[in-house]
DNA sequence: CAGTTGACGGCCC
DNA sequence: GGGGCCGCCAACT
């Protein structure tokens, strides 16, 4: 049936490959719409699913995680993305190089 | 049912 | 350049 706004989002989320991060901004433009950046938020704050969803793969337009993400620290989120081979600059991501473009279906 | 909130974004000062 | 305000939409109380 229809899917949530949540649900949209989720997906959207879940496509993003490894190495690469996007902004909410963006998911929430790929979900439908960009004004629900605010929203893309909430949702991942629920995050009913944080082993489907790469939450931490999601960061703000600058590149820069956010805090309220802290599950442990936002730290805790830049440790991960550099896992991934994700640089981190003064606590922001290169966005130049690692901001997932959305693949064309 | 109405009001408030919120892991943001963009524009203004 | 930095900080603050408003707006936008959906979910929560």
């Amino acid at each position: 049936m229809e899917k949530t706004t949540f649900e949209k989002i989720y997906d959207v989320v879940k496509q993003i490959p490894y190495g690469q991060v996007a902004t909410y901004g963006q998911v929430a433009a790929i979900a439908g719409n960009r004004r629900w950046a605010r929203v893309v938020g909430y949702a991942l704050h629920v995050n009913p699913d944080p082993e489907g969803i790469p939450c931490y793969r999601v960061v703000k337009k600058d590149g820069q995680v956010s805090e309220a993400f802290a599950f442990g620290g936002s730290n805790r989120q830049i440790e991960l993305l550099k896992a991934e081979g994700v640089e981190f600059i003064d606590g922001r991501v290169d966005m130049e190089q690692y901001q997932w473009e959305r693949p064309v279906f």
